[in-house]
DNA sequence: GTGTAAATGATGACGGTTTTCATTTATATT
DNA sequence: AATATAAATGAAAACCGTCATCATTTACAC
């Protein structure tokens, strides 16, 4: 049995072609941030004739297995990456679409203490900062 | 002409019912944020027969005009609130949906220069704390 | 190998939102 | 005030990402 197959097999899933290629894909694959849409076309491309409702489940269950983090983009669809187990939030390219990842403690502490505040007991945030990014000012 | 047939003229659009109705009641509600449904229930209760689809068209004409600001909510659905010219975050209680405003200036700040630190040129930004409010955990 | 529960893929359903298009309305012009 | 015309409306269908259903296939404990 493979690593990737240890993962599967400590969520207590069984280890099936389906889920050991999804989550090769998302190793070995260019872009750290993919939809479920990309993650599929990928699998195509590899030559692997698996359903898009097998992605979504797939992934679905790798997320609850911490495997997996799911990004909810403005707008719809959402985007998954591999879990490396450090929190980080991200910086999105309105024209090419791009994901930057950046990690802050100064705005970590300020959201528990705004929570504090205001009396809730955080849970999660979603943090994104939307811009052009270097190489799309550079074009235009 | 009212003072808000002003605003929607100043926008460039025609004064007409829906347009008046539903500014009046994104004023006058006891709720500052509402998605599209809860805007349209509540003409359904003053007995305005207003259509769910010129809702959600006017209201995304209200956004363009920058007479009204979108959340994109988590999950799905957008609710919208009357601008009011000063930049704020949200709260978001898991359990009940109520949703509480913040202002904060070291995380704005930290985002603007970490935007600068990667290049990118920022447009905007989007956070969401999302947690248990005090009367919920009361409740439990 | 066999039995059984779990997983898959095709397809349709779903929910929020947008588009389409025929009809109605606001407003500028006479 | 009547008219002309572009804009706005409402009903309905389309849309899009995602999830549920269900008959068939597969993994794996025995
Ligand atoms: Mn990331
Ligand atoms: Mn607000
Ligand atoms: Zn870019
Ligand atoms: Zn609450």
């Amino acid at each position: 049995m493979s690593m990737e197959g240890q993962d599967i097999k400590k969520a207590g899933l069984k280890i099936t072609l389906p889920r050991l290629k999804v989550l090769e894909i998302l190793e070995v694959s260019e872009q750290r941030h993919m939809s479920a849409e990309d993650v599929y076309k990928a699998l195509l491309l590899m030559g692997e004739d698996i359903g898009l409702a097998t992605v979504y489940r797939v992934l679905t269950q790798f997320e609850d297995a911490g495997l997996v983090s799911r990004l909810s983009i403005d707008g719809g669809h959402a985007v998954f990456e591999l879990e490396d187990g450090v929190h980080h939030d991200h910086l999105l390219c309105v024209s090419c679409n791009q994901i930057e990842e950046f990690v802050d403690e100064v705005i970590e502490q300020r959201q528990r203490s705004i929570a504090i505040e205001k009396g809730f007991k955080m849970t999660e945030h979603s943090l994104y900062i939307y811009g052009i990014c270097k190489q799309c000012q550079e074009k235009n």
